[in-house]
DNA sequence: TACTTTATATACTTTGTAAATGTATTAATT
DNA sequence: AATTAATACATTTACAAAGTATATAAAGTA
């Protein structure tokens, strides 16, 4: 192998963190501002998707764990990486920006960011950010605002990865509470395909797989008759594995 | 962002390239070899895929394709990302090898390696390689072969990568001749995934997806009754998409 | 040459299973 | 009592699984 045009490139890790409130998707962005010097007016106002470069001697995975835990304050989640994007001209739009006036000139470097998307359960998370502002943001909405870099083709990819696992999957369940009702595994999914799915057949068939384990507590402070509650059963599931074939719902 | 510990790294592409030989799945392995200076043994034999480490000016899609283009002559062919791998110690394996003597120290840093995998109709292609013996093997061999790097993670990656897609994308249509009969259809099928199939079956599936166009040709040269060859028309199979939801096969 | 053998391609049928659809009842709150 | 959603069960339809039969080529054989 011929190394003598060796090149170096800037890596960097971007988190695809989604969350569901048992209405729709949702994904974390930063907040990116601007003010003007001369008149205190915020000229730019953009968003990011969670990510940082990586350090010299960190695995791309403890990398995006990282990041992770940073923003959420979370370990133990679920994150897969789906793609890495690379293109020369990738940090482009970049340049027309006036951010290339306040910051170090390593943007104008190569940068190839490695994508990830975690699932988390985001009832009860608080997110952080010491410098900007992060919050959570519709899928939909996201998909619509501006933001910076290549940042809206990765979360669309990091969207089409999701769609496409979580029908052989069992990753849906990462991003609800331990305990859930069918109905709420099924807006779930539907929230996640865009799809609507027949309510008497989603029950019929999640109910005859030995991993969606029905518990005795009931759903609690509704105004209408409360559900059944379940969870899933990881280590029944992979016991079961061989049996399946088609479509998780 | 705070760039002041920016860490840059060697990024390279390796290609899992695909092929089938009308009874199994082949890969394309480029071999290494190392003689002893001073006895003129040779020490080392092993197996990389084909890869290389990406330009500076060079999309990384576009290296994959250069890549491809040096090993086979081929363009326009189906190339996928699958994966990344980036592990602080990927090419650790190496440390413990004799190569570190005779090569540049380069391999000694941090190396990034962007997974794609090529699917090519290897009927008719003939391989390059200016320096060493390139050559197809069956893919059950290679993963049990000695592999360089993580080299071994990367085609079991792949291997993965594929076996997934091939369910729900018409791609195995890139492993085969323009013409093709059903039963090579079939077993193109079965070499991916392992599984056997039902012929009976698989043929009554086939013959109702109007992507698989029949022809007025027939197979020839071969010692028994000859089959109808059919081709796949892209076109039809993205105008039908949204009418499809299972398997393909 | 004529006939048989061999190997695979191809067609059609029956059966079992699961999805799609129709209808009814239950259990909570307001 | 009205409302809202949960839950149960039955019927119909579609498709996959499995059984059986026939067609067409080359190659072997009398």
């Amino acid at each position: 192998m011929d190394l003598t045009h060796k090149f170096l490139a800037n890596v960097s890790v971007d988190c695809v963190i989604f969350g569901f409130d048992f209405e729709k998707l949702n994904v974390v962005l930063v907040e990116r501002e601007y003010d003007d010097p001369a008149t205190g007016e915020t000229i730019i106002r953009d968003y990011t998707l969670a990510g940082y470069h990586i350090f010299e001697d960190e695995d791309l995975d403890n990398a995006a764990y990282r990041i992770l835990k940073d923003r959420t304050g979370l370990e133990n989640i679920y994150l897969e990486q789906f793609a890495t994007f690379g293109k020369t001209d990738r940090v482009a739009k970049e340049m027309d920006h006036l951010w290339l006036k306040v910051i170090d000139k390593g943007f104008a470097d190569r940068v190839l960011t490695v994508g990830y998307f975690a699932l988390i359960d985001s009832t009860k998370v608080k997110l952080f950010s010491h410098d900007s502002k992060i919050d959570w943001f519709p899928v939909d909405d996201a998909l619509t605002m501006d933001l910076a870099f290549d940042h809206q083709e990765i979360l669309q990819k990091a969207l089409d990865t999701l769609r496409n696992k979580v029908r052989t999957e069992p990753i849906a369940f990462e991003l609800l509470p331990e305990c859930f009702t069918l109905t709420q595994l099924q807006n779930l999914y539907q929230a996640i395909t865009g799809n609507i799915i027949d309510k008497r057949n989603f029950r019929k068939k999640k109910l005859q797989m030995p991993f969606i384990v029905p518990r005795t507590e009931k759903q609690d402070g509704v105004a209408h008759r409360p559900a059944r509650l379940f969870h899933f059963d990881r280590n029944i599931f992979e016991q079961t594995r061989n049996e399946r074939f088609g479509n998780l719902f």
